[in-house]
DNA sequence: TTTTAATCGGATAATATTATCCTATTTAAA
DNA sequence: TTTAAATAGGATAATATTATCCGATTAAAA
């Protein structure tokens, strides 16, 4: 089990926050990106696909071809990212997993787990690409 | 993928709340008790063997046999079951997948993730059995 | 003492996720 | 116009997780 993402959304994020912190490249191929966050390229270039639909990435083959944010990265959210590829599952559903489970029919972890989960979708909501790249060492 | 729990965890989870909500029953068979926690039978009892290892439930083979908890359920807590099953993957490592990420050589998303985990692991440490087979209503 | 019924542990099967490969399509350079 | 180089998408392979099965062991009842 990964952490907390899908291994999938794991990638998508570093690549991602890699774009960021090279805000003078406008196009990023795969194959440097993928060597730049550490991830395998092809399952890299998966992750993005699910991206260019969603509107976060924009997408151009052929030569000189790439990938690049469609806003601004103080406007892309690491919700988004997460909820584009991981889905709502983490931010929607029980954390027994019963999927009876809900606020009018709660499971014994129902009301704990919301208030656990809460800070954490905060923190995702607000957390931009923009912020983050400018953390850390790696 | 699973919200945040694996499907191991969440079967043992639920198993234990069950358990935890008749303290008049002495002794759970893996069986019955599958049955009341909608968890496989069979993938249940393998669920159980490394709590039984790790101190927190009792075992007994053969007839009237079954499991028990070890202690008070007051003194088993979330987080002990957690890291019994699923390790300390949750509470330790990067959300990033990086294995060279660290306080020294922290990931962009080193320092919002330890504070978004913070309150994760002080609730799933300050919920014991006892209070969470309280709560809810399945 | 034998039988019955439970967990234990190893083996195996099924499924989901992760990872790769290959062809088609697209775009720009030659 | 042709060629080269990139993403898109479908197919396939590898791996991890989930799920089941079965014989061994244990302990109480018959």
């Amino acid at each position: 089990m990964p952490v907390i993402f899908s291994r999938a959304c794991e990638y998508a994020l570093r690549g991602l926050v890699e774009m960021a912190r090279h805000p003078e490249k406008q196009f990023w191929k795969i194959q440097e990106l993928a060597e730049q966050a550490e991830t395998p390229a092809p399952f890299l270039a998966k992750t993005f696909q699910p991206l260019v639909k969603a509107g976060i990435l924009n997408s151009s083959k052929g030569r000189q071809g790439g990938f690049s944010f469609r806003r601004p990265v103080d406007q892309i959210f690491l919700i988004d990212i997460v909820k584009t590829i991981d889905g709502t599952t983490l931010t929607h559903d029980c954390a027994l997993g019963l999927p009876e489970c809900h606020d009018d029919n709660p499971c014994p972890f129902h009301d704990q787990w919301k208030r656990i989960r809460a800070p954490l979708i905060e923190a995702l909501s607000e957390e931009s690409l923009a912020h983050v790249s400018k953390q850390g060492r790696n």
